[in-house]
DNA sequence: AGGCAAAACGATGCATCTAAGTTGTATGCA
DNA sequence: TGCATACAACTTAGATGCATCGTTTTGCCT
């Protein structure tokens, strides 16, 4: 069984990250801790935690808004990533680990074929973080690599997975990936870099054109 | 009046941050609430908020073990600061603003000029704080300036501070600055890029070299 | 003396209770 | 009608109590 406060954070970021609960809303401590049917106190917990993590901001007295995401939060995302993925392509090269590691990519990237060939959507969505999360983690940098765990999960929150609904984003995807993959085992760094700018940029582009009409800054109580 | 977990958060991560709390001790949320004068509740709180930055890590039932820094970490987070570093550098001068930045980074250079002359350590430290700050900060990357800011803390507990009392440092950094405020203002990228590998990687290695002997792995109870 | 089981101790996880702050509404007055 | 004020409802901040779990110590048995 796992603690009240770990179901309470894991069952408020679900939310969060779906859409369940929108950018703007205020939830309340109580409101959760009926929901999921433990006192307030773990909720409490649950709520530092997100705040932590730039989901929610609280306010004293009032409640917990849910961080809306704004065009330039996207571009943030995007850009760290970009940044942060250089430098692991720099660093592994660097290393001279980059075959094994253009290797281990391959391999995700094939399941990933089989998955869009399903058309299993999450199964791909999945892979595709598997797929970048090895490239980083190889690159042997703890922090960069929380940090770029944390940005996978805001940019969920930003429509990914919907946007990867769309007809023929999965060619797109798998094309790229291979050519990365090629282009990593050759030790070819400033392709990589040029290739990932782009790569990782569309879908950035992708995300502001497909949302981003309904952003308000006004609160709004959360109506059950 | 500050909140009493603020307080407690502020306590406990000052004792860190200046080694009265040194890696590897258990504290237990009863000795600092005794000690800061207030209930468990808030300082539970605060523990949360210490384990989110990675300051402490909580072991159910058992306490918070102040989180060790090893030799690997100290690499991690320079070679993370380089990263971000560059990566402000490219998005200035790419934005075009580097001239109006390096005048505002060369004011600060002025300020730590006439610290280094009192030789006010702190002051030279703070100051130092900024001149990179704002170099992070007018990238205009969020995300990127808030790892910054938390790598600086961490950098800190790793005792930058006490290596910068060492004699001629202070000219040293000072000389670094200069050069790098001028690269800066010509727009000269590459040379900025180049400069700063060395000089954070310059603090990472003496880091190294002035501590690092006494890293336990076990847990020790905290002696009051 | 050495080993082991059980009890005592100490810590956190969570619920609950009180206090205090904030918001929105209703009321009275100009 | 418009505005200030009082108040009621709701929320969090913090304290406290208890149950549970891990650790240590103690005391008995071999």
């Amino acid at each position: 069984m796992r603690s009240a406060s770990e179901r309470a954070y894991l069952e408020v970021k679900r939310r969060i990250l779906t859409g369940a609960y929108e950018g703007g809303y205020l939830i309340t401590e109580g409101q959760v801790a009926d929901e999921v049917g433990i006192s307030r106190t773990p909720v409490r917990e649950a709520f530092l935690r997100l705040q932590a993590e730039g989901l929610l901001r609280l306010y004293p007295k009032r409640g917990a808004m849910v961080v809306p995401v704004s065009a330039h939060d996207i571009e943030d995302v995007v850009e760290a990533r970009v940044v942060l993925e250089r430098f692991a392509v720099a660093a592994v090269i660097d290393r001279g680990t980059h075959p094994q590691v253009a290797k281990q990519m391959t391999a995700v990237l094939d399941k990933q074929r089989t998955r869009a060939r399903r058309s299993d959507a999450d199964g791909f969505t999945d892979l595709d973080r598997d797929f970048h999360a090895l490239l980083v983690d190889a690159a042997g940098n703890r922090i960069i690599s929380d940090l770029y765990a944390s940005l996978r999960d805001r940019q969920v929150r930003m429509g990914v997975a919907a946007l990867l609904r769309e007809p023929g984003r999965f060619e797109e995807v798998l094309a790229e990936h291979e050519q990365l993959c090629r282009l990593l085992a050759d030790g070819d760094g400033p392709g990589v870099a040029s290739l990932l700018g782009g790569h990782i940029t569309a879908t950035g582009e992708a995300l502001r054109g497909v949302r981003g009409e309904d952003r308000r800054g006004h609160l709004r109580r959360m109506t059950t």
